[in-house]
DNA sequence: TTAGGGTTAG
């Protein structure tokens, strides 16, 4: 294709021009505002304010500085258009979101400026198709790249896959891989594209796994470079989803054999192997490989603490946000610090949640709503109900259907049934859809606070007007909420008339609601239904085991160790802790380690005094099974 | 001047 000859001389002539191309080649690369301005003067001193390359360049930096407008400024002083500064805006306003404003230019370019759209303005549109999930602009694009036999540049047609593998139409990982198939020639970016859309739609419309790409790949002699393995890592499937993850381990392998990317200093790749060995539970391969990191930069540390966060090393997650500012000079973003925030909920650590709200005030990031759903989720489980809705309140206009969904569940958490309905019902009133989550909270509050009838009204109206589809998560409350007020039969019809085959939960709400109600009938129904679906559950066991031998029944009780033995289940201990003047305090049922224990069980022992004097019902206070031991 | 990669809340 002949391209349109710029205005002015050649840069070889002109040793202006081509000091200036190189400076506005550094403004590109750097991204600087400053050095771009500079170049700009600099045009006009020397009288090139009109060099066609020039505006190019200088579109595409203040593009690139965040200044569509003076982009358009720039274009505006150029005459005669032509397909570079055309393409040049258009990419501006693409890359700025005016994405009405590239298209009216398209539209512009053959109309009012007599100039012909090429290779590089459908690349730029099926960008803007991508961002839009606009198939119809996609589908064009497509059509005109076929026309005008385009097809043979590799680099449209990775556009084309990548388009296509945004937008989705249906046909999912087909689309893309269509093109790839049919491109006569193929660059690494567009296997890589090829294994990114598989990623995105799970492989759906690909009968085989992903490593068949892979070994396609090494067929044909294509390597794998840092976009590969980093488009691959995420892929690989934890332990979890019940297959191998030796995949994981065979890509690092290439990583450190090939040196891929610049190997430990790839940091991309890098954080895709940590956050791999952590899904894998593998936290000391995670931790080998953030070690072995030559620069770490605020992703990789957050990769890390999440890492840590997911495996229940939550002290190390809030050793490492220390730790990130001192040794790398890395203040934590607010995604650093939702990562951290579970850290201290699983810690019920209180005051480091609070330092960590008052870093985030400090920094003017506490505002972002995920931020701010995180911290209601740690104040509620560090039990300062207070604080979650001081959160809450703070502005009613950032909240998302996540904020309501926490702070009904912080209700529910802390026994207050009644403020969660009412949450609840404002929420539906201000027309924010619940999700499933949202209903569990609700139903759980209503069940924890034994409010049977407000919510099966909720379970209902959600199914009857809402047209939700239960859940086995809903099933299951619904179960314990009928099942704990001891409406057993009823409960049981429930659990019959499901649309599905009940779940562990469901049966495990059961067993618990029976224990309740002493249903020896209903107990030993759902305990046989528990142990079969989850046979290696130790829990199970025990919790039946507990009842019989309450009841003297130590026959039955040697029977349900013996299996237990006979399988090797074994049990930790439930503990409980709590955090006082920043230490840790930590407690097994009965233990009487605590050099405070003869203080702490005499308080006990008082409680359970003024409790049975409140509530006469509760005589065989201390004989309960459950409660004996505390004595 | 055109394509592809990493961390986050219930």
């Amino acid at each position: 294709m002949v391209r349109p000859s710029h205005v002015g001389v050649s840069p070889a002539q002109n040793p202006h021009l081509l000091h200036l191309l190189q400076a506005l080649n550094l403004s590109i690369t750097t991204k600087s505002l400053l050095l771009t301005q500079q170049s700009h003067a600099q045009t006009y001193r020397l009288g090139l304010a009109h060099h066609s390359i020039l505006a190019t360049k200088l579109i595409s930096a203040y593009s690139l500085c965040k200044l569509p407008s003076h982009s358009l400024l720039i274009f505006h002083s150029n005459n005669p258009k032509n397909a570079f500064l055309c393409n040049a805006l258009i990419n501006a306003y693409v890359d700025n979101l005016r994405y009405p404003d590239a298209l009216t230019l398209f539209s512009q370019m053959g109309t009012q400026y007599d100039v012909s759209p090429d290779d590089y303005t459908m690349s730029a549109l099926l960008k803007l198709a991508g961002e839009l999930r606009d198939l119809v602009i996609g589908k064009s694009v497509h059509s005109w790249i076929a026309k005008t036999g385009f097809v043979s540049d590799s680099i449209l047609m990775n556009s084309l896959m990548s388009m296509y593998r945004k937008c989705g139409s249906g046909s999912g990982f087909e689309d893309v891989r269509k093109v790839f198939d049919e491109m006569p020639q193929r660059t690494l970016s567009s296997w890589n594209l090829l294994i990114s859309a598989y990623g995105v739609y799970g492989g759906s419309g690909f009968s085989g796994d992903v490593r068949e790409i892979v070994e396609r790949m090494r067929i044909e002699g294509v390597g794998l470079d840092g976009y590969t393995v980093s488009t691959l890592l995420p892929l690989c499937p934890a332990p979890s989803d019940g297959r191998r993850c030796d995949f994981g381990r065979e890509i690092h392998c290439y990583v450190l054999r090939r040196n891929v990317g610049l190997g430990s200093a790839d940091v991309h790749v890098c954080c895709c192997l940590i956050d791999m060995y952590s899904r894998a539970k593998n936290v000391v391969a995670a931790w080998n490989v953030f070690d072995g990191m030559s620069s770490r930069n605020i992703v990789a540390w957050t990769c890390m603490i999440t890492g840590c966060v997911h495996n229940g090393l939550s002290e190390k997650a809030l050793m490492l946000v220390r730790k990130m500012q001192v040794v790398d000079g890395i203040e934590p973003n607010a995604v650093s610090l939702i990562s951290v925030l579970p850290a201290c909920s699983s810690l019920c650590s209180f005051m480091e949640g609070k330092q960590i709200h008052a870093f985030a005030i400090r920094k003017e990031i506490s505002y972002a709503m995920s931020l701010r759903n995180a911290l209601i989720d740690m104040y509620a489980k560090c039990g300062s109900l207070d604080c979650a809705r001081k959160v809450f309140d703070e502005d009613q206009h950032v909240r998302d259907s996540i904020t309501w969904s926490l702070m009904i569940a912080a209700y529910g958490l802390h026994g207050d049934g009644d403020e969660a309905i009412y949450l609840f019902d404002n929420m539906l009133k201000l027309g924010i859809e619940p999700d499933n989550i949202t209903i569990v909270g609700v139903l759980s509050a209503c069940c924890r606070s034994g409010f049977l009838r407000e919510g099966i009204n909720i379970y209902k109206s959600l199914v009857m007007d809402f047209g939700i589809s239960p859940t086995p998560e809903i099933c299951s409350c619904v179960v314990d909420m009928l099942g704990r007020s001891g409406q057993l039969d009823r409960a049981l019809e429930f659990i019959n008339s499901m649309p599905f085959d009940p779940g562990a939960n469901v049966w495990g709400a059961l067993l618990d609601a029976s224990i309740i109600h002493d249903n020896s009938e209903m107990r030993d129904l759902a305990h046989k239904f528990l142990t079969h679906l989850e046979p290696e559950n130790p829990s199970n066991y025990i919790s039946l085991s507990n009842v019989l031998a309450s009841s003297g029944k130590w026959d039955a009780v040697i029977d349900i160790r013996s299996t237990m033995k006979d399988r090797g289940m074994n049990k930790l201990p439930g503990c409980s802790w709590i955090s006082i003047n920043s230490e840790m305090h930590s407690f097994y049922v009965a233990d009487k380690n605590h050099p405070f224990s003869p203080l702490i069980y005499e308080v006990l022992d008082n409680l359970f005094l003024t409790i049975k004097e409140s509530f006469p019902c509760f005589d065989n206070f201390d004989e309960d099974p459950l409660l004996g031991s505390c004595g």
